[in-house]
DNA sequence: CTAGGGTTAG
């Protein structure tokens, strides 16, 4: 009894031991703790027993240590139960030890030992994170020779499994003959959808799952977020936080990253802000979505500000390394890059790939090449992305030929990709090398690169570039996708052709197909504003830059500055300058541009030292600027101050525009004698725009001997700009030698060049209208020429004399047409005056640059009918008013 | 058995 008794007590202590000790190797939160708990159950003689070894070594799997597991599972004899293996193929998967994982399956499969329910769902886990698809379907069709085939915790592994290999068609499939399904099956056929660019279906399966009764979970929920975030669908992704918050998963820190990061694809910073502050835990993930969202945003500063903050609580992983040195790139900040790139060093992240890339990268953006060209030597295994950036590094920084040399030999072992091509496109169009383009045009087709939409984009840009307008419109209507970037490609294109016509109708075609402009389309569109001087959309678009909320961008002001200007609103203009918080050197161009267009020379002279007051160091182009401003309002002394003033202070070499400045300043001013010594002393050689400007000069105060010696330059240079030999011909026109002028256009027919057709146009309530020299087919003809001959009149009685000088333009046509009174600007300021209330003031764009008997005509004109009359012409404006013109007759 | 953050190009 006794015996019995202490038998029973051992049994029962036996039984105590045997649950304590399962209890506590659950429980269990260390390694410390679990090697302690290993002695223990050793000792106490349970270390064979089936369910101690496997639950040792499903524990030590979970502290990252499968040799501890495999030393349990080693020990246990005489042979390991399937449980075991169940355990150990776990414990390998687990850690990331696939290989090894498939290697004791197929032991398992060769030992006869059957496997069960729970074996598999690891070992296609291992197919999946080796991406071997082979294998993966091989062990598909065991599972469906054991019965297997409709188990739960199986078919999700395998829908995790073909969503991984990209076979989103193979996941549905076992998603659909699955027997029953739970929140775990839904959750990753949303999360396979989502990875796979499946968006839309990701958020259909999210709501058909709750219609099906399943109570969405963590999962779920970061399943469906980047879906809302790539699709940019903000109400959808608007109604899953709401979720979030009802469910109160918010503190769970993967869903809130998930958040984040979808607030930044939606741009919403403001919500990002928010989010990233009330985490309640925040870890190494949350700070790198908000330092890349900061950085992909274009808000490189704030980026690095937030991985300031972050180094003094976390340690930077190589994705915050990575966002951080991109965003060094973006803005040129060498200094931090390369602290950056120490810090790599010291904590072993050196050997990354990815990583080196992005140094690669950012050493070219800051203009290093031999720290880029020595991070790539560095990398040990070279991937396609180490090459492209390289060579991308080399074409940025116009090293053309070392990119060539490159790019033959990454052509040993690798093939080129279309980011390759894009590049070579990209080089194609900056050298301006329109059988290089072609060639590598024809290379895209052959390795099928063609139909990518970045490479379509990108030959629409290559084309553009090389002055083939043509070709572009060819490639844009070619394509079958076309997003934003082909779009603003398309239009920057029309632009650069100067086809003004066929941009508008792009941005008219682009709105009927419902594409939302941006701002690239914003900076593409203004110059064409500004070159038609078409207010009407100008201001149209600057209501849409309110509504895209991107008024505080510093090149969408610029833009705005220079259309609201040459759209005959100065004081837009200023209003626009006014208004910007950021100004940079473009700005403050724009805005002595502005001044110099309205002859308010002494405004932008002081707009230039209040440049150089606030720090901003003024470019070749802002001296340009200066200079023409001067030029235009007769401040000769203080245009030559300047020029000086580019080279002392700035150590500015002047360029050829500059000496055209100095030139213009001197000839308008009648200082020609000074003009031609200057060009004599002139350390370039003068070309025809030199030559030009001096004859041009010549008109004001007609020196005959000035102009010709200018107009024999002209004819030697031989140059193919058709401008010059126009004038030429005017002033042999003006002398009588026709013989001259028949020699000059015989030249120009030869050589194909055609003489810009004189044009003025004008706005009348929201309509234009459009008149040619000695146009006569437009409405109300009789009456603008009754109109015209009434004003002649009465400008007769006030003492006008018309100066035959500049009527000797086009004699060899017909000689009626070309009476001076045809001149475009004249038929559409009657046209204005007989279509508009008395009074009104009247805007006319021309062109070319009015001719010297219309600027007195129209003066007369202003006094006559009393109104303000506002010509802008090639090259400045006008403003007319009772008999004088703002321009002081310094046109 | 299911979830989040990085690289080159238009």
């Amino acid at each position: 009894m006794k015996a019995g008794k202490l038998c029973n007590l051992g049994q029962r202590s036996q039984e105590l031991l045997y649950v304590s000790l399962s209890k506590a190797l659950s429980s269990a939160t260390s390694s410390r703790q679990l090697y302690k708990l290993h002695s223990l159950i050793i000792t106490s003689g349970l270390d064979q027993s089936v369910f101690f070894s496997g639950k040792l070594i499903s524990k030590y799997a979970q502290f990252k240590d499968p040799v501890g597991s495999l030393s349990v599972f080693r020990r246990v004899s005489p042979a390991n139960s399937v449980y075991q293996w169940n355990s150990m193929i776990r414990a390998l998967t687990h850690n990331g030890l696939f290989s090894d994982a498939l290697e004791f399956y197929s032991q398992m499969r060769n030992l006869e030992l059957k496997q069960d329910t729970y074996t598999f769902p690891s070992v296609i886990n291992a197919c999946a994170g080796l991406s071997d698809l082979e294998m993966g379907r091989i062990v598909h069709n065991h599972v469906l020779e054991m019965g297997f085939g409709s188990d739960l915790y199986i078919g999700n592994a395998l829908i995790d499994m073909y969503s991984r290999f990209n076979d989103l068609d193979m996941a549905r499939r076992v998603f659909d003959e699955m027997a029953s399904r739970d929140v775990v099956s839904w959750n990753s056929l949303i999360s396979g959808c989502s990875s796979n660019g499946y968006w839309e279906e990701a958020i259909q399966l999210f709501h058909q799952s709750r219609m099906a009764g399943v109570i969405p979970d963590s999962f779920s929920v970061s399943g469906v977020l980047p879906a809302c975030g790539d699709l940019v669908a903000i109400e959808e992704g608007q109604v899953v936080h709401g979720l979030v918050e009802k469910m109160g998963i918010k503190k769970d820190v993967i869903v809130s990253n998930g958040l984040l990061s979808m607030y930044f694809k939606f741009n919403r910073l403001t919500d990002c802000k928010l989010i990233f502050s009330e985490m309640v835990v925040q870890d190494t993930v949350s700070w790198n979505t908000v330092i890349c969202g900061y950085s992909q945003s274009g808000l490189f500063e704030e980026s690095i500000k937030l991985f300031l903050e972050m180094v003094d609580n976390f340690e930077p992983d190589l994705l915050t390394i990575g966002s951080v040195l991109r965003a060094c790139g973006q803005i040129g900040d060498l200094k931090l890059g390369k602290y950056v790139h120490d810090y790599m060093i010291r904590n072993g992240y050196e050997c990354d790939t990815t990583a080196s890339n992005i140094l690669i990268n950012m050493y070219a953006k800051c203009g290093n090449l031999l720290a880029s060209r020595e991070v790539f030597d560095r990398i040990k295994f070279k991937d396609l992305v180490s090459w492209n950036s390289l060579i991308s590094g080399y074409i940025q920084n116009e090293c053309f030929e070392e990119a060539m040399k490159l790019l033959s030999k990454m052509k040993v072992d690798l093939r080129p990709d279309s980011v390759t091509y894009v590049m070579l496109l990209s080089m194609s169009g900056q050298l301006v090398r329109i059988h290089h383009g072609k060639e590598v045009h024809c290379d895209i087709i052959k390795m099928g690169f063609d139909s990518s939409l970045v490479v379509g984009n990108a030959l629409i840009d290559m084309y553009a570039k090389c002055g083939k307008l043509e070709d572009s419109l060819k490639q844009f209507e070619n394509m079958r996708d076309r997003d934003i970037v082909t779009w603003n490609s398309i239009i920057t294109a029309c632009v650069h052709a100067e086809d003004y016509n066929q941009g508008f109708r792009m941005i008219s075609r682009m709105r009927i197909e419902g594409m939302m402009p941006d701002l690239p389309t914003m900076l593409a569109t203004l110059p064409m504003c500004s070159f038609l001087a078409a207010k009407r959309q100008g201001k149209e678009i600057h209501s849409c830059i309110f509504k895209l909320g991107i008024q505080s961008d510093v090149p969408v002001g610029n833009a705005l500055i220079e259309m609201y200007s040459k759209c005959g609103s100065l004081k837009h203009s200023l209003l626009v300058f006014e208004q910007m918080k950021m100004k940079d050197v473009v700005t403050w161009t724009a805005l002595i541009s502005a001044y110099g267009m309205y002859g308010e020379g002494k405004k932008a002279l002081r707009a230039f030292e209040e440049m150089e007051a606030t720090g901003i160091a003024p470019d070749h182009i802002a001296f340009v600027a200066i200079i023409f401003a001067c030029s235009h309002s007769g401040l000769v002394d203080e245009g030559q101050a300047y020029f000086d003033h580019m080279k002392k202070k700035y150590k500015i070499e002047p360029r050829i525009e500059h000496y055209a400045c100095v030139v213009d300043l001197l000839s308008r001013s009648g200082l020609l004698a000074e003009a031609e010594e200057f060009i004599l002393s002139m350390p370039l050689k003068p070309d025809a725009s030199i030559w030009g400007t001096l004859l041009s000069g010549c008109r004001a105060s007609g020196n005959v001997k000035v102009a010709e010696r200018a107009s024999q330059h002209i004819i030697e240079l031989n140059s193919d700009n058709t401008g010059y030999h126009v004038l030429v011909s005017n002033v042999y026109a003006a002398l009588g030698k026709w013989d001259k002028v028949r020699m000059i256009r015989k030249s120009l027919r030869n050589k194909g060049l055609k003489k810009d057709p004189g044009c003025s146009w004008m706005e009348i309530r929201n309509k234009v209208y459009v008149f040619g020299t000695g146009d006569r087919f437009f409405e109300q003809y009789e009456e603008v020429n009754r109109l015209l001959e009434i004003l002649a009149g009465l400008m007769a009685k006030e003492g006008y004399v018309a100066d035959l000088q500049f009527a000797l333009h086009d004699v060899e046509e017909d000689e009626k047409r070309d009476l001076l009174c045809g001149h475009s600007e004249r038929l559409a300021i009657a046209f204005g005056l007989l279509n508009t209330k008395p009074g009104t003031p009247l805007q006319v764009m021309k062109n070319l640059r009015v001719c010297g008997d219309c600027h007195t005509v129209t003066k007369y004109i202003s006094k006559i009918v009393q109104r303000e009359l506002l010509v802008r012409d090639a090259n400045r404006f006008h403003l007319f008013k009772d008999g004088t013109c703002s321009c002081g007759d310094y046109w």
